[in-house]
RNA sequence: CGGGAUAUAGCUCAGCCUGGUAGAGCGCUUGCUUUGGGAGCAAGAUGUCGGAGGUUCGAAUCCUCUUGUCCCGACCA
């Protein structure tokens, strides 16, 4: 039996069903606002724990800055306010008094502060302090935080008033040195979504109209959704001087001249678990990659009489403790041994529902054998018997094999479901004229991305509107040849990526 | 923040029209039987009927207001 609602019945209903029966989050008190579970968090812990490396990697220190920002400091950069304004969480009051036997907020804050829908002003504030010459250039500085922006629809993962991200803030000497910072960190997150997630995404920039405020140039990596849709994993943002200017951070340069340094931004956010389940979950329910799965190797003991407990425990702790001497992609392993009070199995279809990548079932009889049950998420419904000592030596390969294959499918997903044969309005407006559904496993093409030419004018903004399409990105590997523009029909040379999005 | 739907047990929902002691299934607890594939039987526990006000002898039910959730728009990582 498989989940309450499948995807192709109701794609969003499916999408919610995951989330709650793979016990991975749920709505809080706060309206608008995540409870984000164990099973959840620790894929949060994981990505995390994977992306320092990365940071590290590249130079970055991690740091924290304030979750309140002074109000004053969103009055500086004029488009990055315009662009936060509709959505910002502002204090006004430091307490409460009880007026009439109520509690009333009282204390009336002289300066409101700001809850941080990002943190760009404050951290320019304190790079400005940092910074007086281009020996203290470049500042790489990633923080791990949570910000607030007041949504009015929210979604689980996908989009909620609050959520957990982390913002990497940098600062250098000249702008080509920050342009390539910025395409490295896009880099980063590109790894990040492939290797680790194994979500495959398309790099690119952002069209003018749909940057980040305040940005001269963001890119993008979009990942593509089972139901065809496309979802931002991750953005990074070449700053220029504009922060710089307007939080004053400035440095004296190489000619004792002078000059305002050149920030980027970048982030990713509790959003990519929205990611992994629209690109990995079935009607199963969630399927979590080996890179980033809490656990990776469930054992569960299936005891038929009491007197037989002690025994499989004991088989069960070996097999454990042979497992941890292997280290699947150069980390510990990471096992789970299931001993709770419940039937065996109930406790593989909870950890089938969670997505788990191997999940073992020990019991006495296998140990007559010296041999264990051995099930796949990935190939739900199969099950093989695997001398213990075989399967000891093979989980690297296992887990290696699984994490290529998840990728792989995705992959080959996504490729196929990208039109780049469409090339006048009428077609393009034809392709999209169905809705999206789900997309069985890419073999057969449906409504999802089309990568087509684009013409750049101003009026396309309000066809794409009219459509419910959007540009996701205009990717970096541009074909230079001349078409017509999807939108107007005019000549055109740029490559852009069309689609319905998240 | 606009338009629609909805709110009853942990979950899915019935009851409301026509006011009169709060219901079912699943889940939970206990016991026995089962256990290599999302168990069976028996017994048991569980509610400020989203919240506030009103009408009434009496409100889950009728009226007013309010809040949450879901869907559709606008906005967005």
């Amino acid at each position: 039996m498989s989940l309450k609602t499948k995807r192709i019945e109701n794609y969003p209903a499916w999408y919610q069903c995951v989330v709650s029966e793979a016990d991975m989050a749920e709505n809080a008190a706060s309206p608008g606002c995540m409870v984000i579970k164990p099973w959840g968090y620790g894929i949060w812990e994981r990505i995390q724990s994977l992306m320092n490396e990365e940071f590290r990697e590249t130079d970055h220190e991690n740091a924290y800055f304030p979750l309140l920002i002074p109000f004053s400091f969103f009055k500086k950069e004029a488009e990055h306010v315009e662009g936060f304004a509709k959505e910002m969480a502002v204090v006004t009051h430091s307490k409460l008094q009880e007026v009439d036997g109520k509690l009333e907020p009282a204390g009336e804050l002289e300066e409101p502060l700001i809850i941080r829908p990002t943190s760009e002003t404050i951290i320019a504030d304190s790079f400005a302090k940092w910074v007086k010459s281009y020996r203290d250039l470049p500042v790489l500085i990633n923080q791990w935080a949570n910000v607030v922006r007041w949504e009015m629809r929210p979604r689980l993962f996908l989009r909620t008033r609050e959520f957990l991200w982390q913002e990497g803030h940098t600062a250098h000497a000249s702008a080509d040195e920050a342009e390539t910072e910025t395409k490295r960190m896009l880099e980063v997150y590109r790894k990040t979504c492939e290797e680790f997630l194994a979500m495959p995404v398309i790099e690119g920039v952002k069209p003018e109209y749909d940057k980040f405020p305040g940005a001269v140039d963001t890119y993008c990596i979009e990942a593509m959704m089972q139901d065809g849709k496309a979802l931002q994993a991750g953005t990074s943002h070449y700053l220029g001087q504009n922060f710089a200017k307007s939080a004053g951070i400035s440095f004296i340069n190489k000619e004792n001249k002078p000059e305002f340094a050149y920030t980027t931004s970048w982030g990713v956010s509790t959003r990519l678990i929205g990611g992994l389940i629209m690109t990995h979950a079935d009607d199963e329910g969630m399927n979590v990659p080996p890179r980033i799965a809490p656990y990776q190797v469930i054992l569960v003991p299936v005891i038929k009489k009491k007197e037989d407990e002690e025994k499989v425990m004991t088989y069960i702790r070996a097999l454990s403790s042979e497992l941890k001497s292997h280290t699947p992609f150069g980390e510990k392993i990471r096992i789970k041994v299931d001993a709770r009070d419940k039937q065996s199995v109930d406790k593989f279809w909870e950890w089938t529902r969670k997505g788990a990548p191997i999940i073992c079932e020990i019991g006495p009889r296998d140990i007559e054998n010296n041999a264990l049950m051995v099930k796949e998420r990935l190939k739900v419904g199969q099950k093989e018997i695997v001398l213990k000592d075989e399967f000891v030596s093979s989980i690297e390969k296992r887990l290696a094999d699984i994490q290529k294959e998840m990728f792989e499918k995705a992959k080959s997903r996504m490729e196929n479901n990208i039109r780049n044969d469409i090339t006048t309005p009428e077609e393009f407006k034809a392709y999209f004229a169905n809705s999206n559904e789900w997309i069985e496993d890419g073999t057969q093409g449906k409504v999802a991305f089309v990568r087509g030419k684009w013409s750049g004018d101003e009026q396309t903004e309000e066809i794409l509107k009219e459509m419910k399409i959007a540009i996701r990105c205009i990717p970096f590997n541009q074909t230079g040849t001349t078409g017509k523009c999807l939108l107007t029909g005019k000549e055109a040379t740029l490559d852009v990526i069309y689609a319905r999005s998240y």
